[in-house]
DNA sequence: CGGGTAAGGGTCAAGGTGACATGATCCTCG
DNA sequence: CGAGGATCATGTCACCTTGACCCTTACCCG
């Protein structure tokens, strides 16, 4: 039998899929994670995910562990970032993982829907700077999901994925300032979105939000416009020449 | 035993790292292929790449069979792209591949030394427009790796690994033209490198390159500068409103 | 020496960007 | 019911970047 020809030679391995699931809550950037049942890691918190099964693509799994870990059934986004295959990144032995990014608006009604005792959102800056330990390397994998959501921002329509069907500027705004920690011109981000004759971003519905509670007025409710896809993001990210803030 | 811990339980696969190595030669983009020995696909042209090791990360599985297969021992740049798991891309079965793009700029040197009878450049245009049929699932993995280094050109120094480490301005440009399918205004580009005062992306030799032959005078020989990892590439790739070249 | 070729440098107008000021509308509270 | 605060919405202006184009410089070749 020739070399490479029977795959039973090879070393094998299992195959898993981690998901990110991201969310902008009050201007917070925040992950789902769940309490891990099962050694190892037991008790700590890990991202959801799941083996991959030999009959569906890496898609279909990370679209299936998302429905069966959380309960979201349609994200507004699902996308592949990075492979993990350290030999020491589980105990186990012999797991390459497949990391995704999803996002979806209503993350946090979700959650009220399934068992909350072992999953809940934190903030990702919490969980990056250390406060939270998240189990196997799956802290250096969130990094990466956010670093690939904060480059994604600028080039594609990720961030109205973050909100509903209708939505206010300043609701859009704060997931740019949240994902990218950093504030943006609220004046210089509507002419952004807004001015363009040809191109539509987002699209006047002509209702308003609710009155927030706190005074001021009661902002106008757009909807998504076709222009993302062509020409990605007119919100460019700052490039600041000293410190962020 | 607790669910989910024996990892024996769960399906295997074999993990594999295939690489796109890219190379630009006279203004054209190329791919390094191989021509495979043994069965599936025998005969066919295929991306090089082979089995990852269960004690070796995927980063250097796929140094080591760029090294193995190729001869390239220090890529300029090499970086993960995509993991790819449909269940039928190998009809061996249950293979999961994970891609990663190579540039380096003396591939046509290398080639010379290996054995150049089941190795060899072809232009990806070829490639990607069906003239020339690879095995697997890989004409759609080329077809990412090539959308990953458009995009890696315009946010990072991508370009000058597909140089030499001085390099005219034309040639850089080249490269940009060649990747992006696109042609750029030479006048431009040298200001959108040099002019700035405090960036360095591009630092000046002093000498220049050999005359080309066909007339004309000699270029300045440049070495990249230290600007490119802060702020990316000055280089922008045209938004064209209506059709590219 | 003269023409061909490519590098290198300059100009100009149009549009985008950052910073900031001003006006509009609605809430809450006294 | 009016004042003040909060937020949304609009306007202005200087500066920078970008795209398009022209012209000069330097070298090779015949």
């Amino acid at each position: 039998m020739p070399a490479g020809y029977d795959i039973r030679e090879f070393p094998a391995f299992a195959v898993t899929v981690d998901i990110v699931i991201l969310s902008v809550v009050d201007g917070v950037l925040l992950v789902l994670l769940i309490e891990r049942k099962d050694k190892p890691f037991k008790k700590a918190w890990a991202l959801p995910g799941g083996f991959k099964r030999p009959d569906e693509t890496l898609d279909q799994a990370a679209r299936r562990e998302l429905r069966e870990e959380t309960g979201v059934d349609a994200p507004r986004h699902i996308s592949q970032f990075g492979a993990y295959g350290d030999p020491k990144r589980d105990p186990r032995g012999n797991v390459v993982t497949v990391g995704y990014l999803a996002v979806t608006p209503e993350v946090g009604a979700i959650m009220a829907g399934t068992d909350a005792s072992d999953a809940r959102l934190w903030p990702v800056a919490q969980v990056l700077d250390g406060s939270v330990t998240l189990a196997f390397d799956h802290r250096r994998i969130l990094a990466d999901a956010v670093e690939r959501a904060a480059a994604d921002l600028e080039s594609s329509a990720l961030a109205t994925a973050f909100l509903g069907p209708t939505f206010t500027l300043s609701e859009l705004q704060r997931v740019y300032e949240a994902v990218w920690a950093d504030d943006l011109d609220t004046a210089n981000f509507r002419r952004s979105l807004v001015s363009s004759p040809d191109a539509s971003y987002v699209e006047p519905t002509g209702r308003r939000a609710e009155p927030g509670g706190r005074g001021g007025r009661p902002p106008e409710l757009f909807a998504a416009g076709g222009s993302w896809t062509e020409d990605g993001s007119p919100v460019k990210r700052p490039r600041r020449r000293g410190r962020a803030r």
